[in-house]
DNA sequence: CGGTATTTGTCCGTATGTATA
DNA sequence: GTATACATACGGACAAATACC
């Protein structure tokens, strides 16, 4: 199954593999992965490369972990729409730490930085709002839900 | 230093202590962190630990790891921005395996996925790219370098 | 050009703690 | 109460890339 020698490392190879099946629909979201003593056997690696796989797909945002297990991520809705009225500019990046538990943010979530002019830079969370082009001369940066 | 019992995690203490010399300024863009050896003895903890904290900083996207050691990250300057015309939405999130090669994609760099109206949606670097609202009837989308 | 030292990368094993079923 | 499963943390070993002399 798993080579180590392929110059692939195996961890990448494990977290393609579970990541081939989450795109195949063979797993489901919100259906729990083999645990992680299952994936050793399965895949005849150590835990270490178990979970090293496992943290990949959690950084790209697939997947969930909570002490029962490891299940692949349910799609977000994105509950809000921010306008982007003329002079706004939005950029992308990872949440700091402070950002992630004051957000409840999940691993593997980026945020939006709006910057209005005077204004502060806003963050919001990337999972739950989308940004959208302005109709005609609209205010700009309106959040509805 | 490291204080194993306080409840966080010596890993977690760990990555607070190197993101704050950053945002300090004690360490500057493109310098170079301490050897993980080197944060072995200082922090007090094991090599796991260290390691562990390096990662947390680089999916944050703080610092980038080569075999020479670990650096802090570089401001990216944005080169393009893209205009949201109207209709045009845009959300964020991390890239898949083979986006990440494709763009050249540090760790912890999401992307912007834009979708025009009756057009694929557009994968786009989250670290060079800025969005921003079109100031009239702007066409929408057009790509300034 | 070659060799050595440094530094990170990969991988394994073990142990303990803690939340959940 | 017991068993399961993940979280944290330590340690060691070898490989591979890089820098320096």
């Amino acid at each position: 199954m798993i080579d180590p020698h392929s110059g692939v490392p195996s961890y990448h190879q494990v977290a393609d593999r579970i990541r081939a099946q989450i795109d195949a629909g063979e797993l489901a979201p919100g259906e729990y992965l083999l645990t992680e003593p299952a994936m050793e056997h399965v895949f005849g690696v150590g835990r270490a490369t178990v979970r090293r796989a496992i943290d990949i797909l959690r950084n790209e945002g697939r997947v969930v972990t909570t002490r029962r297990g490891t299940q692949v991520r349910e799609r977000q809705p994105r509950v809000a729409e921010v306008v982007m009225g003329p002079g706004v500019r939005a950029t992308t990046r990872m949440p700091s730490d402070l950002e992630k538990r004051a957000m409840s943010l999940g691993p593997g979530v980026p945020v939006f930085v709006v910057e209005r002019p005077g204004q502060e830079p806003e963050v919001l969370p990337g999972d739950r709002v989308a940004l959208v082009g302005h109709d005609e001369q609209g205010e700009g940066g309106s959040t509805s839900s």
